[in-house]
DNA sequence: TCAATCGTTGGATGCTCGTCAAACAATTGG
DNA sequence: CCAATTGTTTGACGAGCATCCAACGATTGA
């Protein structure tokens, strides 16, 4: 069986605003700064400071960053791997993912 | 008696997440874009696509990205006179503002 | 001095959101 | 085939939030 993709807003359909509003979350901005480097398979995230979440919260929290165009998911078999949507986030508004980074780095070194 | 200025966040203790999350709000993030060209006085925002909102909303969306850190406020008599804090916000975050005005420009032409 | 102006504050209301728990569906290893 | 694994869905609950309204405080023009 082929793998499938969850979901995901067009390039063109992603708003601004949905994007900060799912980034304005400690949860998910910490999400994103692990995706920030490398995709990582979702739900299992011991030792990134999440252990403390239901796993049924991480869902939620991946869904919400998927929906307002943030990440891209990609299902094979029981496991999901999820990545920045880097290259449409870029097109769509360039620089905001390279800031982001950068104040990430900046303030928790 | 001279001017004052409201109680803001010290530039250190600007917070990406706190930004964020002031910005992931339709109301705030127009404010944004209002304020990223020159400052304007707060809550006579006649004509400006908030004539719908009541004074005590705005004055409250005005609090949240003042106590964000994302504008500064200067009280000089009954007027507030709101604007960006330009400087401040580059040096912690360079590039987030730039990108948030690029992608503000993009979206509503 | 007095009334009008500008914005804040407090309460009230309804909606959204973050979290957990339990049940469920899908997949896979033995 | 069965039991363990992986993640989603649903419901529930409490907290937070966006909004309006009314009342208030401060300021200023007349």
């Amino acid at each position: 069986m082929p793998d499938e993709w969850l979901p995901q807003p067009a390039t063109e359909d992603i708003q601004l605003v949905r994007v900060l509003h799912a980034l304005g979350d400690p949860v998910r901005l910490q999400l994103l700064s692990v995706y920030l480097r490398g995709q990582e398979f979702a739900c299992d995230l011991s030792g990134l400071g999440l252990d403390h979440l239901h796993k049924s919260t991480v869902s939620h929290h991946m869904k919400v960053l998927r929906e307002a165009g943030v990440t891209s998911t990609r299902v094979s078999g029981r496991n999901r791997f999820v990545q920045l949507r880097r290259g449409d986030l870029d097109r769509r508004f360039p620089g905001l993912l390279d800031a982001l980074l950068r104040g990430l780095e900046g303030e928790a070194p």
